[in-house]
DNA sequence: GAAGAAGTTGAGGTCATGCTCAACTTCCTA
DNA sequence: TAGGAAGTTGAGCATGACCTCAACTTCTTC
């Protein structure tokens, strides 16, 4: 059975003032501000999305859609270096624009995905960075789960620079790039994280 | 005057239980937790440490003088590059077993610096960079500030794997590093932050 | 060893956030 | 258009952390 009239419209509200609110400062704002913002009361909220994840999932349930976009766009490049880090930069550009995507990309990078668009979202990306591999540009002994190392790191340069320099990250993520680049591998001292790993970390908050 | 002998008995119980605590549980836990564990009432421990951060600098007040070691050690390797190597592994491996320290690297790099300690770590560290430098071994376009992202990426990768796999860090330095070398180096699209600027966001928490 | 200075104590006030539910309102349908 | 289902409301309870202060204890000094 379909949500009322007026309950879709507050469903709506709800979303829109959670885009906006979680964009401003992130996904852990207090809820009762995305009621307010809304012109909604708090129970309203609750009623509708019962934990903060069911509002997080609402108002990002487009972005695993601009993700497979981005990657297919990356894949669509001549070059599979170019595509990469088009990839990357693309994304977090996302990122430096939506501290809630911002906050959302740190813990819970496409992994263990439930939509069909999450699983494309996942396998593209992995064929982004395979084709790179097998480019001879991307070093062979970078891995999937080593894109969390890079998410991470740029991650938490967009948290800290955001208010002074909202264009840092674009030089930090230079600094990265360089490094993944097949001339400029050195043995790593460990092996990667399996991408079980990854996902038990992201589950975990 | 100096502090009466009960009093500076439970001073130290209050910053060696505070040790154990921000180790475990890093900058952020609940100070009775601290006070519990001292043995002590919550009621001492604001009147021996007003605010959170009189605790904080106690606790780690020997922190600076080894990062000066760390990094006098670094300055008298023959080898620039190795010495700026060491100087940053060390400096990370001290975060990966403290996650007290590891808040804390990430809010404050040396800076802006207190004591004469802080002022000196801050001048080597300052000197192992521009010495890795000047032997071609860093690129050049590399500055100070910038190791303000190489902080805040092991600092996240810390957090996040510490309990997985602790030893997860390691390889995310080997990128790292391999993206600082200068035959790796190609053009940045921004400028570097300034040290005011880093300035100003480690003092804004 | 008495007196007062120094230090300790912990119950309790304050605040922010999460979340609930009984009373009320709106909508839909027959 | 009446009645019941669906949805809304917001005061209020719960939690947990911060911090205070008046009454109490311990130390130091003469």
């Amino acid at each position: 059975m379909a949500l009322r009239k007026d309950a879709q419209r507050n469903r709506e509200r709800l979303v829109d003032a959670a885009r906006a609110v979680f964009a401003e400062r992130g996904l852990d704002v207090a809820l009762d501000e995305v009621a307010r913002r809304a012109g909604v009361s708090i129970g309203t909220l609750y009623n509708r999305f019962p934990t903060r994840a069911d509002l997080v999932r609402a108002v990002f349930a487009d972005r695993a859609e601009t993700v497979v976009r981005i990657a297919e766009h990356a894949l669509g490049t001549d070059d599979a270096w170019a595509g990469f880090t088009h990839f990357v930069e693309q994304v977090c550009r996302m990122q430096a624009a939506d501290r809630g995507y911002n906050d959302l990309a740190a813990r819970s990078l496409p992994q263990a995905a439930p939509t069909p668009e999450h699983v494309r979202g996942y396998e593209l990306m992995t064929e982004v960075v395979e084709r790179a591999k097998r480019s001879g540009a991307l070093r062979p002994d970078f891995v999937l789960s080593d894109m969390a190392f890079v998410t991470w790191a740029i991650t938490r340069t967009i948290e800290a620079t955001a208010d002074v320099d909202p264009q840092a990250w674009r030089r930090h993520l230079g600094f990265v790039l360089d490094g993944l680049r097949a001339p400029a591998a050195h043995p790593l001292p460990v092996p990667a994280l399996t991408d079980e790993q990854v996902g038990r970390i992201m589950r975990d908050c």
